[in-house]
DNA sequence: CCCTGGAGTCAACAGGCGTTGACCTATGCT
DNA sequence: AGCATAGGTCAACGCCTGTTGACTCCAGGG
C-alpha cells in the first residue's frame, strides 16, 4: 500500500473531471468526488490542498493542435475541424473548462490562457490570407486598422476561430441545441469547417 | 406606501440581473441581492416566492428581431450583427443567460426556448440561399441529408448562426479575450457580420 | 520484533445558504 | 377614530459546505 497514492490521486481526479464537466465548479463538491471515488473528503484534502486546488488539476489541458501542414486552408480548416470534434468528444476537460469559463474567474483565465498559449500562436504561425504585415506580438487592443473585411490582425483571426469553435461547442455539448447535438461527428465537423475557414482566409 | 411593492420589485430585478450576470446562480445569493437592493432577504422570498423564481423573472428576455427585411443577405446579416452587439452591450438579462446556460440546467432550457421561439422562426422565414424545399416545421433530428455545403435545414442553419452570435459573445463578454473585447461595437458588428452571412447563404 | 511513516478515516468546526413564520408599522378606507 | 391590510423586518431553523487536526491501520526496514 506504499505507493499508492498516486492511483488513488488520479481516480480522484477522474471523477471530479466527471462531476466538475457535468454540473460546473459551485454544485460540484468535494463530499460528492470523495463519495464517487470511494474514500473519505479528507483525503481530497490531502492531495489538493484546496476545492481550487482539485479544479486547477482537473482542467491541466493541451489541444495537441497538429502542426499546420501546407494545405490549401479549406481543407486545413476541415481538418482542424474534425480534430476539435474528435477531442470535444473524448475530453472531459474540455467541457469543464467550457462550463467554468463562464462562471469561475478561475476557468475564464484558464480558457484565456489555452487561447493565448495553443490557438493564438497557432494561427499565427500561418501565412496570412489577406497580405498581413505578420505583427503578431503581445499587440491586445484593437489596433485601429478597422478594415471591412479580409485582412486582420493575427490575434483577431484567432480569437474569431475560437470564438467559432467554442460557439460550435456550446450549443453542440453545453446547451444542447437538438439540430447540433444530435449530429454524428462527420456531419459536425463538416458544418463547423468551413466557419473556421472563414477566418483564416 | 400602498403600491410601491412593484417599486420594490423592480429594483430587485434590477440588482439580481446585474449579480446573476456578474457571477452566475449559485454565486448569486438571496441575501446579497437583498442587501444591494437595501431589503430585507425575506422580502425577496415574498417576491419570487424561491431562488429560481428570482432567476426565471430575471431572465425574461426578447431579443427584438427586426423582421427580415428583403435585403441582400451579406447587408442583412450586417444588420443583424449590429442589432446583436448593440443588445448584448445594453440588455445584462442576456449575459445572464449566456452564463448560466453553461452550469445551470434551468438556464440552458431558457437559452434553448430563445432559441426555437425566436432565433429558429426568423432564420426559417427567410428565403433559403441554396434552393431549399422549405421544410420548416418541428423537424429536430438532422434529417439525413449532409450536403457537403450549401443547402441545409432551416433548423440546421438556425443553429449555427446561434452558435457563432454565441461563440462571439462568449468571447467577448465573458471569457473576455482581448482581441475581441478591446473592439468598438462598430468593428464587432464588422466582424460578427460575416459570420453570420456565411450559415445564412 | 519493534517501530517509523505513509495512506486513509473520523468527528467536528465555523460559516453561509435558502427558507420560514411571527412580528411590526403606517397607510387609506369606513 | 379605528381597523384591515399591504409592505416590510427580525430572528431563527435545518442543512450543506470547505476545511482541520487528532486518530487508526498496516507495510516494510533496522
Amino acid at each position: 500500500m506504499r505507493g499508492s497514492a498516486d492511483v488513488t490521486r488520479e481516480r480522484i481526479l477522474e471523477h471530479a473531471r466527471a462531476q466538475f464537466g457535468a454540473t460546473g465548479f459551485e454544485r460540484t463538491t468535494i463530499r460528492s468526488v470523495a463519495k464517487a471515488a470511494g474514500i473519505d473528503p479528507a483525503l481530497v484534502m490531502r492531495h489538493f490542498g484546496t476545492k481550487e486546488g482539485l479544479f486547477a488539476a482537473a482542467i491541466e489541458i493541451s489541444l495537441e493542435l497538429p502542426p499546420p501542414a501546407a494545405l490549401p486552408i479549406d481543407e486545413l480548416a476541415e481538418r482542424l475541424a474534425e480534430h476539435f470534434v474528435r477531442l470535444w468528444d473524448s475530453t472531459p476537460a474540455l467541457q469543464i473548462l467550457l462550463r467554468t469559463a463562464a462562471t469561475h474567474p478561475l476557468g475564464a483565465e484558464r480558457m484565456r490562457a489555452v487561447f493565448t498559449d495553443q490557438v493564438a500562436p497557432w494561427v499565427a504561425r500561418l501565412p496570412a490570407g489577406g497580405g498581413e504585415t505578420g505583427d503578431t506580438g503581445t499587440d491586445d487592443t484593437g489596433t485601429g486598422d478597422s478594415g471591412t473585411d479580409g485582412s486582420e490582425t493575427a490575434s483577431v483571426r484567432a480569437a474569431l476561430v475560437a470564438s467559432a469553435v467554442l460557439g460550435f461547442a456550446l450549443c453542440r455539448y453545453v446547451i444542447e441545441i437538438p439540430a447540433l447535438a444530435a449530429m454524428s461527428p462527420q456531419q459536425a465537423a463538416t458544418h463547423l469547417g468551413p466557419s473556421i475557414a472563414l477566418h483564416l482566409h
